[in-house]
DNA sequence: AACAGTTATATAACGTGTTATGCAATTTTC
DNA sequence: GAAAATTGCATAACACGTTATATAACTGTT
């Protein structure tokens, strides 16, 4: 039996290591979604979310609100469309400018979310995160804003230069 | 200015979350490798780690270790006999299995990075997280065994079982 | 020894993120 | 007010994980 190199390794391979937890955690709860009958993927959630807690958003702001890049948002907004979750026109005061907002039946389906899915949703990660020790929520936080404040390459340069 | 929904969201997006902190600090990994003028993806480094420490392994074997399913190893390892770092040959015993080792290329990599480049992303990973109240490698593992042990949908049935 | 079942790897299609780049609409500058 | 710069979105190409499925090699049963 091979060890699992990725824990042994530490700090070396933290990328990867937050990225497969990512994507299980992704899958697992794709499966919840699933078990309501609910066709969706789990990536797009948060955007029905942000559309329903800030209301009409363009691409941008939408980007901001759900931590991706712009082209990740206009793909996910396209599919969106498509499911005809949300609706899109462009500003009045800048044509540049697309809001999206979400439809009757996206608005349906929020919702719906909110009094069933999202909550066992919740509960599950928190059962499998919450009972630790450590307010892991918190410390997620501090990681992205230790990213966003200094990248890794500007790090552990203190060695170096003090 | 938007704020960070999938932050606010708490528990509900903790896949999202996770991949997406995943994906900033492989691309920042990435970026110190650059430094370093060592032409490698940060995804590959794992597998290079995985065979200097256990010796020639099959492609099962590389999939344990580095915790993915054999589909991506299966490709990550034609890229690396692409590049030249590793050899493939079918064990002499069973000739489905795919023996995996690294080259001298490869090895000299691997020797190289030890003394420099490793070193270098585990400081500024801890930088980035260790010095946080919390022992953040435990919680992960945590979260993994759990993951591993219950899958999402198995949790949170308390509520409705018992 | 042949058939059925199992195991190890390969391949294909997809999900969800990323950079890089193009284009149209707006704003700034002279 | 026209040229240049900037901004906002779209598109293309890629990275790296997944599931589903095919194929070849081995094992066990009869």
């Amino acid at each position: 039996m091979v060890d699992d190199v990725v824990r042994t390794l530490g700090f070396l391979c933290m990328g990867s290591r937050f990225r497969r937890i990512g994507e299980r955690l992704q899958a697992d709860t794709q499966q919840i979604i699933e078990e309501y009958g609910i066709a969706i993927q789990a990536a797009q959630y948060p955007f029905l979310a942000a559309l329903d807690r800030a209301g009409p958003l363009t691409i941008g702001e939408l980007a901001q609100a759900v931590g991706i890049t712009q082209p990740g948002v206009t793909r996910t907004v396209s599919q969106l469309l498509e499911l005809g979750l949300v609706d899109m026109q462009a500003a009045p005061d800048d044509q540049r400018r697309r809001l999206i907002s979400l439809s009757r039946k996206g608005q349906e389906l929020v919702d719906y979310s909110k009094q069933s899915v999202w909550p066992r949703i919740s509960a599950a990660v928190a059962d499998l995160c919450g009972d630790l020790n450590g307010p892991i929520l918190a410390q997620l936080a501090a990681i992205e804003d230790g990213l966003a404040e200094a990248a890794l390459a500007r790090r552990a340069a203190n060695e170096e230069t003090t």
